[in-house]
DNA sequence: AATTGTGAAACTTTTCACAGCA
DNA sequence: TGCTGTGAAAAGTTTCACAATT
């Protein structure tokens, strides 16, 4: 084999990452379950993927198999976690602590998967000062003092639409790496940075879409 | 120009719809924003796409601007909530309306989108009963009572990834078309069925993975 | 002069199919 | 025998480049 662990040289597509997430997930639920090995083929008839696919997948960064075995589960667990960077812990500082912050704050998974919101940080005057699960919320002003980016490099972005692009611009200036928000909309990102959106709305329409339009159907019967 | 607006004939690919719905998005903003006409190139300069991918994203469905001007937004955004079925209203169940739900229930986006949730639906005996933005709270248990699938064709399961399989399996007998969850746990789909996961760790984990290996950098330096 | 709509080319991703190995 | 790892083929997606149109 090619050796493939010691640099990336080949661009790695984000539906292949984005797998890799999802087996991540699943053979950390398969490990609870006590399953020590497991096929391309029965990981494939889990996640409703192809066996050539995973298999694919996994072959860009090493040959991780046995073959006539399978996979032993902890050990691909552990090799997955390493590319995508999850064996060691992330520090995430949230900005906005309304009903969506609340919620990220709350979400068990986190902590399975190695990330930790530090900081909070909202602009709501009634709750900058008040502690929550043991985190005091900043005044959003206090951003560029109270970040550390040598700690810190993700942020959350549960704000408003109308926020969101000046707080990408200051984080970027901090030095912050990575960011996601939830907006249903278009930001303008700095070529420093990686910024993910989650828009909610978009999903709902890929739904109306595929209910609307089913292959079979007409969709404007005249 | 074949006509495209009688049938779809041709598979159109998940992220073709997925930017029909980022155009829509923007070009409610632009609309507000009083511009009546754009260029596919000056669409592509907000959105990080290029104008020959919008020009084709849209050739799919039939040709809506004019050569020498552009699009008519107002006249651009109508066929774009056409194709993706948000034309009409579309009623919503939501089940879980813990801090999620909540954010959910007052997503503001949702409204202009013709997005509706009309149904909640808690296991928690403390919230059955109780009225939420003018909505009463109906147990999961009365689910296949209460639902009304010729009127309410999606659901939103805010809910622990442990009952997530059994409820959308409950909701494909009730005959709800589409399923949004967010638990981080993959799922086997009734056929009849379109669900969609949206999993903020599969978010993350894409950043972590290009922080952690960017382009031009080792990956394990030896 | 500006910009769409679109075949064709280029590129990317997935699937196939089988050699190689436990 | 069973299953991986992987080149090669097939399928799918994006970009190019230009005729057509306002």
């Amino acid at each position: 084999m090619k050796d493939k662990t010691t640099f990336i040289r080949q661009k790695i597509s984000d539906s292949t990452i984005r797998r890799l997430s999802i087996y991540l997930r699943t053979l950390i639920i398969l490990e609870k379950g006590g399953t020590v090995t497991i096929s391309s083929r029965k990981l494939a008839d889990i996640e409703g993927f192809t066996s050539a696919q995973i298999r694919k997948d996994l072959s860009y960064f090493g040959s991780f198999g046995r073959r006539g075995l399978g996979y032993n589960v902890k050990a691909l667990k552990k090799r997955i976690a390493e590319i995508l960077g999850t064996n060691k812990k992330w520090d995430i500082i949230l900005i906005g602590i309304g009903r969506l912050g609340s919620a990220l704050m709350n979400y068990e998974e986190f902590k399975g998967r190695g990330f930790h919101i530090k900081k909070l940080f909202d602009k709501n005057p009634e709750l900058i000062g008040k502690k929550i699960n043991g985190i005091t919320v900043n005044s959003v002003d206090q951003l560029e003092k109270k970040v550390n980016p040598k700690r810190e490099s993700l942020a959350i972005l549960a704000i408003p639409p109308q926020d969101v692009q000046s707080l990408i611009e200051r984080l970027n200036l901090i030095g912050i790496k990575g960011v996601l928000y939830f907006a249903s909309r278009t930001v303008t990102v700095p070529k420093s940075m990686i910024v993910r959106n989650e828009d909610t709305t978009v999903e709902l329409e890929t739904l109306t879409y595929h209910i609307t339009n089913r292959t079979d159907r007409p969709v404007k019967p005249m």
